[in-house]
DNA sequence: ATACATGCAAACATTTTGCTTTGGC
DNA sequence: GCCAAAGCAAAATGTTTGCATGTAT
């Protein structure tokens, strides 16, 4: 349950620096058969830099990208940054697909502008969890995770 | 909070008859300015008796399109049904995009299996409208709705 | 040396739009 | 009759793949 004398907007306060989760996802990809390349770390940087989600085309035409590599390359890594469990798709309203690190000790909601389209992180405890968890058990489905979005018009577009 | 000896998966016990439901949907479509069309009111009855999201082709090549009404007719019906509030866009992770009725006293929750892709609807009592309202009233964000799936890998992909 | 990663270009899938004709009100 | 809706076709958008070459291990 949110406070209402708390803010329900992202505070930033990460527990672990940028360093440590760089090292963390390198060692991950490592373990998973991915060789050590430019874009494979310019990707992730630029990944666990952002406190939004980024689509294909905010990678590949990163600054951040200092490689330069190609929007194939980036996809490619993409999806087998995804199949090793290190980022994580996210399906918001936009006709691209969205992309975050996952960290395990951080859960992200997300609250978007169905006028402009932002997209806020929400900082918030998820109600879901324990719902979660027996949802599993019921359904006998494994590996359960989800997403959880907020849309409405942000107080500029209303 | 769910109960284990319930099932989590839809028990299709609707509230209102299917017909109910359409002439709601037609009488809101009418006071949003739409005409009464042979396409219009296939589409409609094409969501109302799914009891999964469809997607633009699902609906375009339904038999249930007796119209035979074209893609770009389907989809500038979905655009406005969805701006009229009619009907409700998803953004599973699939390519496409997805609706479903919206209807007053049903909300949906979907456990999607990320191997074979199954839409699955949830019979749960969604545990985030008290949040939803907190975050309504904290962020400034008018009309809020929110979305929330489960994905994991199903007893056959597992 | 080998297998994986990359770049480029082309193929795909799906959505979205322009324009003319049709049809509801 | 007027304006919205439909049909057809083409454009736009974003993702995905094939193949020759480069490069990490």
């Amino acid at each position: 349950m949110l406070h209402h004398h708390h803010s329900v907007t992202c505070r930033h306060h990460d527990k672990h620096s940028a360093q440590e989760v760089l090292d963390e996802a390198l060692h991950r990809a490592k373990d998973g058969g991915l060789r050590r390349t430019r874009a494979l770390e310019d990707v992730l940087r630029i990944l666990i830099a952002s406190h939004q989600p980024l689509n294909l085309a905010d990678i590949s035409e990163s600054k951040g990208l200092k490689s330069g590599a190609d929007r194939a390359t980036v996809y490619r890594l993409l999806v087998k940054l995804e199949e090793r469990g290190i980022i994580r798709r996210l399906g918001l309203h936009d006709r691209s697909t969205y992309y975050t690190m996952l960290e395990h000790d951080r859960h992200d909601d997300y609250l978007i502008c169905t006028g402009c389209g932002r997209i806020q992180r929400l900082d918030i405890q998820c109600p879901v969890e324990a719902l979660e968890r027996d949802i599993e058990k019921a359904s006998g489905f494994k590996k359960l995770h989800h997403e959880l979005e907020f849309y409405g018009l942000c107080p500029k577009c209303a």
